[in-house]
DNA sequence: AACGTGTTCAACCGCGTGGGC
DNA sequence: AGCCCACGCGGTTGAACACGT
């Protein structure tokens, strides 16, 4: 349903991904995160563009990402969500965890949009009252309670552990998003690479411009320099990283994401870090 | 079975924004 | 202040698929 695979004129690969290359993508990204996604097709050994590999990875490869249709609960809070806040969908995107901007987007204007139209007024007199109802399909009217504060999205994030929750916790963004696991409040290939953890900031982020290709100028801490130089993480800055012959098998992989999630948790929640608890 | 039309959705493209120099 | 670069966002495209005739 995609564009067939052609290389531009200046060699890079466009159109469908193939599984080969969805492979290397992801895991690069597990075992270095996406420390620059200009740079990062070279390194892990594909031949498209960066904007290409960041779009393939948020959409599609991520982890988190939900695949599958929409259900009724998710398609009201699309409708409700977009009376709030218009054609942003990365805003929308981050009330519902797992869905893409990109999926959502599409739902609205294949399938949403259309029922907007047809019910203009389904959810604008109650914009800012605590529930709404919605129609579905069918005819069938059902009602989703979901309390969201008009700052809800301005005001929580993922990276928000004091975001305000409402009573209705199933549908607060800031729940959902923290709620996804029980251990990991988001998995290391999405927010290792944010500002919130310090941890992860010296892992991946200083001295990135990878000058001369050494290691001198990255400043693990001590406590972690041994995740990144026993051998099984490769070289980073001296190989170019190559899927097939140098990824782990996929245990080994989410292993490392296990140990990166727990070392997040412990460090979010102050607690002594235990790099190797297993 | 063959064809035409509508729908879906992954991927592309251009632009705006923010940070660094 | 101005420029450059990387990133993220939203609109658009196009091929596969579904469905009707």
């Amino acid at each position: 349903m995609v564009r067939a695979p052609f290389y531009d004129k200046n060699g890079v690969k466009k159109g469908a991904w193939s599984a080969e290359e969805d492979e290397k993508l992801r895991s690069y990204i597990q075992r270095f995160g996406h420390w620059n996604w200009r740079e990062l097709p070279k390194y892990a050994g594909l031949e498209r563009c960066g904007k290409s590999c960041r779009l393939r990875w948020m959409n599609y490869l991520r982890p988190e990402v939900k695949h599958g249709s929409f259900t009724e609960e998710e398609d009201a809070l699309i409708l409700k969500l977009h009376q709030a806040y218009g054609n942003r969908w990365s805003m929308i995107a981050a009330s519902l965890p797992g869905r893409t901007d990109n999926e959502i987007k599409n739902q609205w204007h294949s399938r949403l949009k259309a029922r907007a139209n047809r019910n203009p007024t389904s959810s604008t007199d109650q914009s800012q009252s605590g529930s709404m109802s919605t129609h579905s399909l069918d005819g069938e009217a059902e009602s989703i309670h979901i309390d969201i504060p008009p700052n809800m999205i301005l005001e929580s994030s993922a990276l928000s552990p004091t975001a305000t929750t409402s009573s209705t916790v199933e549908l607060s963004s800031s729940n959902m998003i923290l709620g996804t696991s029980a251990l990991s409040p988001m998995t290391p290939s999405t927010v290792e690479l944010s500002s919130a953890s310090p941890v992860f900031d010296s892992v991946y982020t200083p001295n990135l411009s990878v000058e001369g290709g050494g290691t001198e100028n990255v400043h693990l801490p001590s406590c972690l320099s041994g995740m990144y130089e026993d051998g099984s993480g490769g070289d980073f800055w001296s190989e170019p990283f190559v899927a097939e012959k140098d990824v782990p098998p996929p245990y080994e992989i989410y292993d490392d994401a296990y140990a990166m999630d727990l070392l997040f948790y412990q460090m979010m929640h102050g607690d002594q870090p235990n790099f190797f608890p297993y």
